[in-house]
DNA sequence: TATTTTGTGGGATTTTTTGGGAAAATGTGG
DNA sequence: CCACATTTTCCCAAAAAATCCCACAAAATA
């Protein structure tokens, strides 16, 4: 399971150098690893192969008749490229995937469970100070799942 | 099975040059792979021939009294055209294809399961851009299969 | 501070993509 | 049936992109 967060950055080439402790858990086999993007926030998931393909079975199974569920396919598995590390763990990722979520020299790399998600540093930022000013409505007196869990 | 997304490009003479990663899975047998047209959005459909012979089996099986199966029946099979790659990995697209899916110059070609769909690149840029607007309906509080899926 | 590990940069090679000439095939009109 | 025009195929070469590889820089550890 991942979890933590990182810094990282992209080179002139646009390679993301994965930091140390997430490659062993990306690279079981080859190829090892499937990058797409989040159609929610502007950021890209990182699974490892067997993690994606589990995923996109349950996107595969859906109806394909139903207009939504035809635009998540094409969303989700349409974006979902196959990666390898390089000898230094690093991945290429694809121009489009950069400009989807924005990403320059900085990015964020939050460990999220079964995947890992990449942000552009300056909207990870933004995100950040945006969700402590709501902070009230996370944890608050609202009605789903999340209310009154303990922490 | 196919997934991701890439772009291409059609040349002068009409040929689309297929990614270089999708061509082993388009290329088993001679002839290898049937294109046709998407009815519901304007975009064309790559099969590997093998699994455009499924979906032409069940298309065969409509009973043909229904007027509404004869035209799916028309339009699917109808537009179904057989055609090879070159030794560079690209394919001559039949005028008639070109022009309904509007191609251009530009294609953006979608890795999706059993086939890939081929968009003009600006079609699709309207349609992404269209989709994520409206992400809301994509996970949100609908009633279909997708909703509550955990991604 | 020395040593190992991790991260960065960039040159060289290989692969992939693009472009176009010329031969072959197909279609058209008389 | 023939001559011509158009389209398709085959082939080679240039351009662009991805990959490989090595060496250095920075950071962490001892």
């Amino acid at each position: 399971m991942f979890r933590g967060i990182s810094q990282a950055s992209i080179d002139a080439k646009g390679r993301l150098s994965l930091p140390n402790r997430f490659r062993e858990a990306l690279s079981p086999s080859t190829p090892s690893l499937v990058i797409s993007i989040d159609i929610r926030d502007k950021c890209l998931l990182i699974y490892p192969i067997l993690e994606w393909e589990i995923v996109q079975k349950r996107l595969e199974t859906l109806s394909n008749v139903s207009q939504r569920n035809r635009t998540l396919q094409r969303l989700l598995i349409g974006h979902a490229i196959d990666l390898e590390m390089d000898k230094s763990g690093r991945i290429l990722l694809p121009n489009i995937h950069r400009k989807y979520a924005l990403l320059k020299n900085k990015v964020t790399i939050l460990g999220q469970g079964n995947k890992l998600e990449v942000w552009a540093e300056e909207e990870w930022q933004e995100q950040m100070t945006s969700w402590l000013d709501k902070k009230d409505k996370l944890l608050g007196s609202g009605e789903d799942a999340a209310n009154g869990m303990s922490i």
